[in-house]
DNA sequence: CACCAGGCAAGTA
DNA sequence: TACTTGCATGGT
């Protein structure tokens, strides 16, 4: 907690997640994966000149269609299929409606999206967290990165390690796993960048 | 030029 | 089970 509060102090708030709408966020959480989101903003402005970011239209749209809009996001023919494998699961199990999936309950809510081919914890945590706003903590690379290096965790430690010793110090609290999360990336893109050794006037030097 | 970015799944031994 | 590889664009 005393991490949060320095952090806090140090970046202030980040507003989380970038995206005006959770259909927008989700769509945001698959196009993200391994990829800057420089890359994934330009992909989802395609979909937004066009009018196409919308359920039934990227359902609907052919593949390689959907492929070609995304492609500055990167693994563009495999984010198309996990978008659609996504919505394909939503149609299937909540007749469609994001706001049914949406307001599904823990932990099964997770155990079914888990099982979609193309969602893996993080980007699952991402979806329920930012666009469901279910108290799920989101660990990434940089949440992994820093915490290894402050020998906060170990380095070998796994996705369900780190969230279960993140949260158990922790409030149940939508509003504070969205900042905390937010900032620990902010950490990482400014000042935690892989390769670097501890960065000089890290606001977690003493922890 | 090499390396990195808000992962995940499939293949190999 | 434990590694390794494929997927791909755009910025530094």
């Amino acid at each position: 907690m005393a991490i949060y509060e320095a952090l806090l102090a140090h970046f202030g708030p980040q507003h989380w997640w970038p995206g005006d709408s959770p259909f927008e966020i989700m769509v945001g959480a698959v196009l993200t994966q391994n990829t800057n989101w420089q890359n994934v903003a330009a992909a989802i402005s395609n979909l937004k000149e066009e009018g196409l970011l919308s359920f039934v239209a990227l359902e609907s749209l052919p593949p390689e269609v959907l492929a070609e809009k995304i492609r500055p996001s990167g693994y563009y023919r495999l984010k198309a299929g996990r978008l659609q494998s996504l919505l394909a699961f939503i149609r299937a199990e909540y007749d469609g409606e994001l706001d049914a999936f949406l307001g599904d309950r823990l932990p099964g809510v997770r155990e079914k999206l888990l099982a979609v081919k193309g969602i893996g914890p993080e980007t699952a945590d991402s979806i329920l967290l930012y666009a469901a706003e279910k108290p799920v903590f989101v660990v990434d690379a940089y949440t992994h990165r820093i915490l290894a290096r402050h020998g906060l965790i170990f380095e070998e430690a796994g996705y369900h390690d780190i969230q279960e010793q993140f949260t158990s110090g922790l409030p149940e609290d939508v509003p504070l796993y969205n900042e905390y999360h937010a900032l620990l990336v902010r950490l990482g893109k400014e000042r935690c960048r892989k390769g670097a050794p501890l960065c000089a006037g890290c606001p977690l030097e003493h922890f």
